[in-house]
RNA sequence: GGAGGCUUAGUGAAGUGGCUAAACACGGCAGACUGUAAAUCUGCUCUCUACGAGUUCGGUGGUUCGAAUCCAUCAGCCUCCA
């Protein structure tokens, strides 16, 4: 097996579960954010930065591999790992994303999706024979089965369909999966927001013995207590002895409130993309540093953060770089905004350890200003 | 000293008799962002007692039913000739 999931405790207070997944580029401590780098790179952010973070795991993304440069220029590489010069372990998004994202340039057919590259416009094909063969080249130690996320809201009929397609994608997938010894794939539950779909997904593919499992179609707009109760129904039907893992989810509070019902991994744009657009997230709530009101504000982003941008730099020197268009404080604030997820997990890790993360979500509600579970993040 | 040209909202710049509170760009202010077509996108940006009203296009005075747009004059800036 490419990897092992290690079941440390649960949490008593939470139900929540503490772990690690063994993968062929080191241990992941469980639960977990990890950072995307949709391009073989996460965006502004070097290697050596992600490692003084401690990120333990980053993604990467098949289309857009595939489109550019090409996963078998990525394979003379050496693979991913060596192309982008990240040792620690990789996980790759199939390209089932930008189904979604991307749907008004493909077309989906039983055998596949007909994409027209939003690129150059040239039509290409994925299927979920070549999202293994570009993955298997890319060399991820995690890959995710094709699928398709449909969107918020559609119909019980249309779902009902694309989660079938998608579970027999799935098995398609690990037919043609060719390193099942270093590579492990995980099939990505959907069912939108139906509950017997979901449970009828979980099992489809859960009887297929995948060495991981995620959950996919969330946070596409519906509202967070939806997504909830969807975890609350669909994850019971998951393995306990595999990772399971939160597609597409990193808000702050919607980590702590996933890891309380049972998921151990997670990934996100949003830290780094609103760090890009200005806003950054502190133990205080959330604080747009481009706002005016920072302008002569020449304390930390985050009084209670530790991290290189914290300890160094001040508001109004962060909002000057925004303002003036300067790289380093979109570098600033993404750093910030990982390190600050970084380290949430690592402090649901310990409330967990401790058998006490419903108080640490309670008290870092308080702090951060959450009251509505349906509000931001 | 002479000839010509220019002067529009924070900046640059359209507009050359009514459809103009005035295009557009930048700047400014705010919002959005969740498996990244996003260092992107959206809204606002003369004033006010603000889903309506008021005052604007260097100053002043005219022509006209009506002017940022035409005329006179003053001021400032620019180019060329002495």
């Amino acid at each position: 097996m490419a990897i092992k999931y290690e079941f440390i405790k649960q949490c008593k207070q939470s139900g929540a579960r503490l772990g690690r997944v063994h993968t062929p580029h080191g241990i992941i401590e469980t639960p977990t954010f990890m950072p995307v780098g949709t391009q073989a790179t996460v965006k502004t952010m070097s290697p050596e930065e992600l490692k003084s973070m401690d990120a333990q795991i980053i993604l990467s993304n098949t289309y857009h591999l595939f489109l550019r440069p090409g996963h078998e220029i990525v394979k003379k590489a050496g693979g991913l790992h060596k192309f982008m010069n990240w040792d620690r372990p990789i996980l790759t998004d199939s390209g089932g994303f930008q189904v979604f994202s991307l749907s008004d340039r493909r077309k989906i057919t039983e055998e596949g999706v007909q994409f027209s590259s939003h690129l150059s416009g040239e039509k290409l094909f994925l299927s979920p024979e070549k999202a293994m063969e570009i993955q298997n080249a890319l060399g991820p130690d995690i890959m995710m089965a094709f699928d398709e996320c449909p969107p918020y809201p559609a119909t019980y009929e249309y779902v009902k369909q694309s989660t079938e397609r998608t579970s027999r994608w799935a098995e398609r997938c690990l037919a043609s999966h060719q390193r099942k010894h270093d590579q492990a794939l995980f099939a990505i539950v959907q069912g939108g927001m139906y509950e017997d779909l979901r449970v009828q997904s979980a099992k489809d593919l859960t009887s297929m013995d995948f060495p991981g499992y995620a959950i996919g179609g969330l946070s596409v707009g519906e509202p967070k207590h939806l997504m909830y109760e969807v975890l609350d129904y669909t994850v019971p039907h998951l393995p306990t002895d595999k990772p399971r893992y939160l597609m597409g989810v990193g808000s702050p509070d919607a980590l702590i409130e996933g890891s309380i019902r049972g998921i151990d991994m997670f990934d996100c744009v949003l830290p780094t993309r609103i760090a890009r657009n200005g806003t950054t997230m502190t133990s205080e709530g959330r604080l747009v540093v481009r706002n005016a009101k920072f302008a002569e504000d020449f304390g930390p982003l985050d009084p209670n953060c530790d991290c290189y941008t914290c300890k160094n730099y001040s508001r109004a020197y962060i909002r000057h770089l925004l303002k003036a268009d300067e790289t380093f404080g979109i570098r600033l604030t993404t750093y910030h905004n990982l390190h600050f997820l970084v380290n949430l997990m690592k402090n649901v890790r310990e409330a967990i350890m401790n058998d006490s993360l419903l108080d640490f979500r309670d008290q870092f509600f308080e702090q951060y200003g959450l009251h509505d579970n349906d509000k931001g993040f």
